[in-house]
DNA sequence: GTGAAAGCGCTAACAC
DNA sequence: GTGTTAGCGCTTTCAC
């Protein structure tokens, strides 16, 4: 193996606990013998062993972050945020991929990488309240982007069905009479999925506008693919919509482009919403319309929560932190500005 | 800490070794103790610890992959693709930033988390061969997504000169003559820019054109926003181009965005031709004609070599592996079909 | 087929 | 201010 604290001492001619608390700074050390202890370090080219110092003191350094998926934006941005706050605080991320598929959330939170993270910061797609009481490993988690109410864990959220709400206010307040919701899921658990839809349904209700069940599409996936696929079903039906609120920035935008392609104009014929703001909604054509959400708050703020309760200089009761979100209003729900 | 070995050893009323032999299968164990061992296992949810087992044996089971950035489709897709080969190999990826910094690729290469991990992918934007040359980290490395001649290292690359070089007779062959390049970068160093610029330079002169400094426009960086800024830059020349090269695909996506700002029609009034095709291009209005390399290949084979490598597999002399690459023609030189 | 024990590199308790 | 040493959990050699 590689250089160890006992090659440094030898070579500067101190013990072992010397040269360890020149690296460690936990005791004073006199400023011969450092001086003696840094030649040597530098010499030599040490660097500690993260393994054997894990297995002394029971931590590593890593945190994992377990999202869905990385192919989409947000999840690499929410990604990014964390890596570089994670480095600030001389933590190093691993990335796990859930699929947003139950049976590997569960293994996640369950630990699967337990034995080499100090923490877990998770962004769950179908776990419910149920899981998470039922968890059993003593890994401290975060949970992230999903607002779940009363569990015993530090959550950071954002009120997915208030954003809808106001993401439907917006379109009413328009004009627009028929809105379409693409991006439902078969599969009930899905947590965020099952929330904007009925932040859509609440904003119909309060609008005093019929629920049409077929103006509501369900996609398996959340890509521009689905949303591409989904916007012909809705054009075909005997009564349009006047727009779409997409399940995520993804779909909006894959709707955009089915626009184009069967001959329809945004938003004079279709207004489109998405949610998200991802980069691409504010280069594409025309611009969208979408909720933003502080990705990069929230993944700073999950990241000094773990820390926090890993260092132990956050022992509070377990909390929800709701992050603020903001209606962008862009092209695509008010068309081109008339002076551009 | 959790479960160790001595617990279920002494919950099956074995040894140590016997349990490590039950876990591992190195050495044959009766099957009266590897019963009960595994029952013992069970009750308790025995996992070994890594750090226990990488101070024992030299590994981790950890592989970093170092990229400039997560916010780029390109490489969020290279590190989905590898973080999936990894996993199938029982590997674990940690994934490092280098914002295309020479100090932190340098930082990275010379092995900044090497106490943990077993191996290291870069993705090198300023690295050259002498950098590498002098390397002395002793951790398995392969590179990736550029080609450095003559280097002792495995590296998977596409040939980026050829490639924009195929870009550009594709705009010479629709009959662009004045083609402009987005993304020069002020620092020679930077190698990926700098190889596809030297296409640009050599498509033109096998064309008979002059080289026009003024038709390359330099950035600071790789992001939409550079696309966008460029082209205004661009159009205010005496003779404004009428294609641009991007050197990447965001940088694309930013010319599209602002040709409509501009009222500039793509292709009519200016082709446009992009690099790494992200899944945005495919959707984008117009959709972006560009050099599509096989990211998901890549990044599979960077891991397989690396794995390889660790385990021994591989010992052959370090290889470079040239990726297949296609030009993709779509809207953005060919316009609209006539059918549509 | 099984067990005892050394030792990987480190930190921290304890001695001086 | 400095040194000695136990022991974290594991694999592996050596004995039986």
């Amino acid at each position: 193996m590689g250089v160890s604290l006992k090659d440094i001492a030898k070579r500067a001619g101190v013990s072992v606990a010397t040269v360890s608390n020149v690296v460690n700074g936990y005791r004073p050390v006199g400023e011969a013998s450092r001086e003696r202890v840094r030649k040597a370090i530098d010499e030599l080219g040490y660097s500690p062993n993260l393994s054997a110092r894990h297995l002394r003191n029971g931590r590593t350094g890593i945190i994992a972050l377990a999202i869905p998926e990385l192919n989409n934006a947000y999840f690499a941005e929410l990604a990014d945020a964390a890596i570089r706050e994670a480095g600030l605080h001389g933590y190093t991320v691993l990335l796990d991929y859930t699929d947003g598929d139950r049976e590997k959330e569960l293994l996640v939170s369950e630990g699967f990488r337990a034995q080499i993270i100090d923490g877990l910061i998770l962004s769950p797609v179908q776990l419910d309240r149920v899981d998470l009481f039922n968890r059993t490993s003593r890994t401290p988690l975060v949970l992230v982007g999903e607002r779940v109410h009363d569990v015993p864990y530090d959550h950071i959220a954002i009120d997915n069905v208030a954003a809808s709400d106001e993401a439907m206010r917006h379109l009413l307040d328009i004009g627009r009479q028929r809105i379409a919701f693409i991006g439902a899921q078969t599969d009930a658990n899905r947590m965020p999925a099952h929330l904007r839809l009925l932040g859509y349904r609440e904003a119909l209700r309060n609008a005093g506008l019929d629920y049409d069940p077929r103006l509501v599409v369900t996609t398996d996936r959340f890509g521009r693919a689905d949303g591409a696929a989904g916007l012909p079903q809705l054009m075909a039906l005997p009564e349009p919509p006047d727009a779409v609120f997409a399940y995520n920035d993804l779909i909006a935008i894959g709707v955009l482009r089915a626009a184009v392609e069967l001959g329809i104009r945004v938003p004079d014929d279709i207004a489109v919403v998405g949610f998200d703001d991802i980069e691409e909604g504010r280069y594409s054509t025309p611009t969208l319309t979408t909720i933003s959400p502080d990705k990069a708050s929230i993944g700073r703020r999950a990241v000094a929560a773990l820390i926090g309760r890993l260092d132990g200089s956050r022992e509070a009761e377990p909390e929800e932190v709701q992050m603020p979100f903001a209606l962008v209003t862009r092209e695509s729900t008010l068309g081109r500005p008339a002076s551009a």
